[in-house]
DNA sequence: GAAGAGATGAGAACTAATTATCATTATAGC
DNA sequence: GCTATAATGATAATTAGTTCTCATCTCTTC
């Protein structure tokens, strides 16, 4: 069966608190505050495994490496910041983009990504 | 100086041709139909000077690896299919995007990318 | 509180993409 | 055509991200 191990509560409890997409690392580093032992073998494995249960899902940005956030959220999209690389949501969609596509080509789902500058580093 | 090689001609052509963003290996295998003896390392070494020059420009898509298009020109987005993996390109755009960004952020650009099944393979 | 089994942590191993090396080839200018 | 040298191609090396290994630890259950 499945543990409740104290390194799988502060990650979960990381995700709650950012409210935006993570890299590994970012998890890692975030989560060692709460279980300073973490490793990142155990980031690894706890991610794959709560987005395995739904609890978390893939994100893709540019820039290479894969982020995760909260599954089974309202849709909405990413905002990457140029200067620290950080990812955040953005929670509004324009409507109707999955016409865009050119004839003949079936859509089933879009991701926008908007690049910039964050509020914090402006 | 810069040479003028048979290459670098037929990686040229090869983008010409295509019109949609290209990985590094599908200009390789693409590029081998004019120039069977081109290799690998060729194709990433002139890919970066054609990008470097402003002909080409970096298309990053979910999925690892960079792509490449021809530079200057009209903007466009992309579709990705599922199933081929391969990429194109989409004329259109929803208008004022850059105002969907969280307050407080300043947005320089975006990226709209469409996931489904391209014509050919559905 | 003991025992069994899943989970952890450190580092090694792996992977895919990209870049460097270097002997050989081919282009540009004479 | 000849020469100097930039470019090529095969392969090795590098890199960043991720997964594996295994001895040890710690949940869970009894």
């Amino acid at each position: 069966m499945q543990r409740d191990t104290r390194q799988r509560r502060a990650i979960r409890r990381v995700f709650v608190n950012a409210g935006r997409p993570l890299t590994p690392d970012e998890v890692l580093e975030h989560g060692q505050r709460i279980v300073p032992s973490l490793g990142l073998a155990t980031v690894y494995r706890n991610v794959k495994a709560l987005a395995d249960d739904g609890w978390l899902s893939q994100v893709e940005l540019p820039g290479g490496g894969l982020r995760y956030e909260l599954a089974e959220r309202p849709h909405h999209h990413h905002f990457l910041c140029r200067s620290c690389d950080l990812a955040f949501d953005v929670h509004k969609c324009p409507d109707e983009v999955e016409e865009l596509a050119p004839e003949g080509f079936e859509v089933d789902g879009h991701e926008l990504i908007l690049f910039g500058r964050c509020a914090e580093c402006r």
